[in-house]
DNA sequence: TGCCAGGCGGCGT
DNA sequence: ACGCCGCATGGC
């Protein structure tokens, strides 16, 4: 067993976890958090001026990497709290343990078709159940847990296996998705793109529209200079921001001009504090 | 119960 | 390019 111990002024696992970026963590005794990724588990937690990561022996650098631990926040919170703006500086205030995880890009892409016109709780069981009918069996800290299931597993089943897992109309997009990434398509070749050909590109892939390739760029492609526009946020732009664009892309295109290569840290420090209540 | 959820594809204009 | 509609399911 290994233990990373970090810095907790910008670092909350829980905020980290709570602001809709990740969907495989589940609630452990004494404040502490599960969480699975591709085929590997910690357990992480705040405790004192600290945070503190426990995984398996050798998994250390690739934890560090996906808690973005390189990365100085403290001059992205100066960054966002300098912009004079009156609910950044309180989201940010509340949120600033907020971290952008670096998570894995097909992950990402099945998670967040799943995502589309979905609430969080039901997302994560559905994720939960796809994990453990097709994926790997693993145990951590004596506890068992399934690795997120390769692409050549997605391939294996039909829609209607999918259908039976409670997708419904996005049944047929995981279905497609899975067949061609399975039959060569690679992701990895498009981090030579830049954030607009990117999302151009994953906006191609059936069931990926504007939301969902914003949310892979982000998530699994770590490009800041990208802005999801959920419900969340659109009515946070109305109400918060007195918006006057009349579409989602627009109000992207809003933030993007507004907060350039620094829009996806915001994006996530205003989704935080409208999800989880401004007290 | 009815509205809503980290929207998208298809279609008409 | 833009707007509208249907869509599966279940959380609250």
């Amino acid at each position: 067993m290994a233990i990373i111990k970090f810095n907790g002024e910008y670092f909350s696992v829980k905020d980290t976890l709570n602001c809709g970026q990740v969907f495989r963590f589940t609630d452990a005794p004494g404040d502490k958090f599960i969480i699975c990724t591709t085929d590997k588990c910690a357990v992480c937690y705040n405790k004192g001026d600290y945070a503190y990561i426990e995984c398996n022996d050798g998994d250390e650098d690739y934890f560090f990497n996906y808690f973005d631990l390189e990365r100085d926040y403290s001059q992205i919170v100066c960054y966002v709290q300098q912009k004079g703006i009156k609910i950044l500086s309180d989201a940010v205030t509340k949120g600033k343990g907020v971290r952008i995880l670096n998570q894995d890009k097909t992950e990402m892409l099945f998670s967040f078709i799943v995502s589309q016109n979905n609430n969080i709780p039901r997302i994560k069981k559905i994720i939960d159940s796809l994990c453990k009918k097709l994926g790997k069996k693993h145990s951590f800290n004596g506890q068992d847990y399934y690795a997120f299931p390769t692409v050549q597993a997605l391939a294996s089943v039909d829609e209607d296996f999918y259908k039976s897992i409670g997708l419904g109309y996005r049944a047929g997009y995981i279905k497609a998705t899975a067949d061609l990434i399975n039959n060569g398509y690679s992701l990895e070749v498009l981090t030579a793109l830049s954030t607009k050909d990117l999302k151009e590109e994953l906006k191609k892939l059936h069931g990926v529209g504007p939301k969902v390739a914003d949310c892979v760029t982000l998530f699994g492609f770590h490009r800041a200079d990208s802005f999801p526009v959920d419900t969340w946020i659109e009515k946070l732009y109305y109400q918060d921001f007195s918006g006057t664009a009349k579409n989602r892309n627009h109000i992207t295109n809003y933030f993007l001009q507004e907060f350039g290569d620094y829009s996806g840290y915001i994006q996530q420090y205003l989704f935080h504090y409208k999800r989880n209540g401004a007290d």
